[in-house]
DNA sequence: AAAGTCGTTAACGACAGGGTGAATGATTAA
DNA sequence: TTAATCATTCACCCTGTCGTTAACGACTTT
């Protein structure tokens, strides 16, 4: 039995979202500042509907918003949304908490049996 | 051109990685204790195969290391390693950091502009 | 020793994802 | 108005990845 996997959650979106590197590098270009979408294309060497599908997905999950340019309305600007940032991040600090677990238990433990040997007596 | 995409960074095979579902589930298993491959696959309900595949690319991003069981050396027991995790967050952080400048730029703008301060220090 | 178990690699089919060029809608420039 | 520009969606191809079964090596059990 599957304990957990009926998660559709937006952590599975945000990761796939950020494993493809066109998209890596958008969000990494996008912290500079805001980008509009042919910009985006040009600095990687991409057609625009290529680029659009990138920004869509990352749309969809969050990561950036569009708008429109004050100036030249068919200009569509991107800018990144932190919200799935600090998700993604709080997934990442509770898996984390996981080795807090294991040192607190091994402080503890080291604790009771001082000069003995370590946890994880397994073959190398 | 491409200003930036050469980035063949442990973050990207990280992410890679743990975009895929049954990763990230398998990742989320291993937070509770290390498991044998024979347990993960049952618990996911797919071939010893499949998920024998899925080990290796944890294990190739350094996300989980196998070691033998003392017990039965067929047995090969995973369990999560911290190094990929911390990396993740650090990019993590940095992103954030983007609007950390945000929030600074504003709150300098609106000390200039305004003759009430808002609460905190300043930037320099 | 032979048989059974655990996990891997190998070979193959199926599907999703990412790329392109053409067409469309919206806006701006001549 | 007409032409040009920005960005999107549409219709395809094509590579990569995920899953399966079969075969193999390593170890344990009887």
């Amino acid at each position: 039995m599957n304990t957990n996997m009926a998660t559709p959650s937006a952590i599975d979106r945000t990761l796939s979202a950020l494993a493809d590197p066109t998209r890596r590098g958008v969000v990494d270009r996008l912290r500079q500042r805001p980008h509009p979408a042919g910009e985006l294309a040009a600095a990687f060497d991409m057609s625009p509907p290529a680029m659009s599908r990138h920004l869509r997905v990352l749309r969809q999950t969050g990561l950036v918003e569009e708008n429109v340019d004050a100036d030249d309305a068919r200009v569509r600007v991107y800018r990144l949304r932190p919200e799935p940032f600090a998700a993604l991040r709080g997934w990442l600090e509770e898996v984390e908490s996981f080795w807090e677990d294991q040192l607190g238990a091994f402080k503890a433990h080291a604790e009771r049996t001082r000069g003995t040997k370590p946890p994880g007596g397994r073959k190398s």
